[in-house]
DNA sequence: ATGACCTGTTTAACAGGA
């Protein structure tokens, strides 16, 4: 079973790219964030149409977060637990039933942080407190588990085209990296340090500047599966050609394939 | 040499992104 990551940065602008990669990847679940879209406008008969079932969690021009499957949902939960009054679509969490049994996904858009003087930042911070949380109350099933998504964390230098230009960055600053790390060790294996595990293998790169010409990339989206995965997981590949296609996503998708 | 973007929205400049 291939399941996949991807921040398209708005479904109205990507839609056609969505459909192409659809096709050609043919993953059985896809993890999308950023669709900047309210649930009612989400164009969900399109990839209906194409043989998946629809969960969306959305709000008006920014973030909002969907998942594509295959196989049908026994249950749908939106929104992060443990904070009533956030408003922002970030999180959403399906379980899947499959062959082997009930899989566990969710699809994630961290927040971005940035700038760090400003409220964003302790935003941030607390909302991976949260995700820790949740995780550590999810890993208490000892199921299958993965959580996929925007992460906007830099985990090491390898990560980075140039580690130094980042280095007051909230995606990148020793506080961040400590947050993200801790929700790792509460028994979380990330699928590309498991398999790929090699440096400079970028998931986005900035439409300015010439990032993607230069390279100038960094990795930010990851897979972190519970040990229940993890004991299934056979691969993980970063889809970096989307990003030299028309009208590219600033993201690329990222894959992993678990034997179930 | 330097800098050069993209998306969504109250469709003309903003806000927000990373």
């Amino acid at each position: 079973m291939k399941i996949a990551t991807w921040n398209i940065n708005g479904i109205k602008a990507r839609i056609t790219n969505l459909e192409r990669w659809l096709k050609e990847a043919e993953p059985d679940i896809a993890c999308l964030q950023e669709i900047k879209s309210v649930d009612e406008n989400f164009p969900s008969e399109v990839f209906e149409g194409m043989g998946y079932n629809v969960a969306v969690h959305g709000q008006k021009s920014f973030n909002g977060v969907a998942i594509f499957s295959k196989l049908p949902f026994d249950e749908i939960n939106k929104g992060l637990p443990g904070d009533e009054t956030d408003e922002q679509a970030r999180y959403l969490e399906a379980v899947i039933s499959t062959a082997s049994g009930a899989l566990r996904v969710a699809s994630i858009y961290l927040p971005n942080g940035n700038p760090v003087e400003s409220e964003k930042y302790p935003y941030k911070l607390a909302w991976m407190e949260r995700l820790k949380n949740h995780a550590r109350s999810l890993l208490a099933f000892e199921e299958p588990l993965v959580l996929a998504g925007d992460y906007n964390i830099i985990p090491t230098e390898q990560d980075v085209y140039n580690p130094k230009a980042w280095a007051d960055d909230a995606l990148f600053l020793p506080e961040s990296r400590a947050a993200y790390h801790a929700i790792i060790n509460l028994g979380l294996t990330s699928a590309f340090e498991a398999t790929l595990n090699q440096p400079h293998r970028y998931t986005f790169w900035d439409y300015q500047r010439g990032a993607w010409q230069k390279d100038h990339g960094i990795r930010i989206d990851h897979l972190l599966l519970s040990p229940q995965a993890a004991d299934k997981l056979s691969g993980c590949h970063i889809d970096r050609p989307t990003r030299g296609w028309e009208k590219p996503s600033d993201h690329v998708p990222v894959c992993i394939e678990l034997d179930v």
